[in-house]
DNA sequence: TTACTTATGTAATAGGCTCTAACTTTTTTC
DNA sequence: GAAAAAAGTTAGAGCCTATTACATAAGTAA
């Protein structure tokens, strides 16, 4: 598959090294795990040398940086595009973030487990942290449409960290101990709606039927 | 800092290398997380040749995982210890064996993520694995006592489970997401009531005044 | 005691990775 | 169109993993 003499032998730029880096990344993280990876491999695949990629990330630790951001990005879009599917202020609603929160974490282990799981130093990288409030803050919001209580309210806060902390063992203890989850021989939807009602009440509109089925995928 | 002629001037065979690595690693992973860590260093810190720990561990990777493994037997001590400390069927008896799991995870956060987001391969640790559910099975013995129903009961491993995924995500996001927590201003020890009392019911014996600070600690 | 075997170290080394330095080729800017 | 900046390249220092061959110690048996 050598290039035909004809065509543009390739070019010495590559054009967008930095979000290729970044794909490519993300691919072998997914692969070998956040500790598997090399920026050698990564810039390989990327058909640039071994040193292109520190004229974009001043080192390893960067470039997982920018991907877990790109991740965690992609997660927040997608809880928000699952949770406008249900009525606004209906636990369904709320239950749709987590399973959102939980479906990524199961279809992108990696990069989920690089999201939250950067172990050093990414305390004081300011975009991921900002990041990360900013999916909470949704969270946030539809526990407060739920409740009817605006999202400064401490009851607010309480009920969405609880919850949050459900759904986030649940995606952690799914990929980490796979067996466990069957043990409780849990659906998602099941414990995302069980949890909904022990903590934001029965006495709500859920949105969904009770065998709607909503989680089943 | 020469050793006298006089004093031994060092083994050749060190004792009980085995073991002074596995708590060297362990130190170094608390310090640099479970990338950062290098057979090397391990390897001087305890005084032997780069090449020695290799005569005890086939590589890298089974040197983390005599580690996890460690890691998790000390945590699985830790809860029952707490947990014998209130009555048997008592909610607290419950939320002590969550206590203690986040106590450990605060207090020993390489740990507890070496033991929990070992990334690769470590599906097929049977030890690792067996260990995880013998941890479990604590869990689900006390709440079996909570409920007074049998350890296999569906709701027994249901209400195990999603007590499981509250303490496993709130000492998860307790290291990761420090600030998350305090937005929720939630005290472990309210915390861990509040989710047994919401999935235990109200009507158990708590085995503990409604103030009595057991999780001040 | 002497010889054999096994366990546990060491030294040396191949090969891979991170990151830097110095140089080259495009692109942008004035 | 020349200077400056951006984005590549090659070469290489230094660290790490893991292996190989050899050395030392301890246990066992004659």
């Amino acid at each position: 598959m050598s290039p035909l003499p004809d065509q543009a032998p390739k070019p010495y730029h590559h054009g967008d090294l930095r979000s290729h880096l970044v794909e490519v990344v993300r691919e072998l993280v997914e692969r070998d795990g956040p500790d598997g990876f090399s920026v050698a491999e990564a810039a390989r695949r990327a058909g640039v040398s071994s040193a292109a990629p520190y004229k974009h990330f001043r080192d390893r630790a960067e470039l997982l940086s920018a991907v877990a951001l790109d991740a965690m990005g992609r997660l927040r879009a997608q809880m928000e595009a699952r949770s406008q599917e249900f009525p606004k202020g209906s636990i369904a609603a709320v239950a749709a973030l987590g399973k959102a929160y939980i479906d990524f974490a199961h279809g992108e282990p990696g990069m989920f487990r690089l999201t939250f799981g950067l172990t050093e130093g990414q305390d004081e990288n300011d975009a991921l942290m900002e990041m990360g409030q900013s999916t909470f803050a949704i969270v946030k919001r539809s526990v407060s449409d739920c409740l009817g209580r605006p999202a400064t309210d401490p009851q607010v806060e309480r009920s969405a960290y609880l919850l949050w902390t459900i759904v986030h063992g649940h995606s952690f203890l799914g990929i980490d101990c796979k067996n466990a989850r069957e043990v409780a021989s849990l659906d998602d939807w099941e414990l995302l709606m069980a949890a909904g009602y022990a903590f934001l009440g029965a006495d709500v509109d859920t949105g969904t039927d009770e065998d709607a089925g909503a989680g089943g995928g």
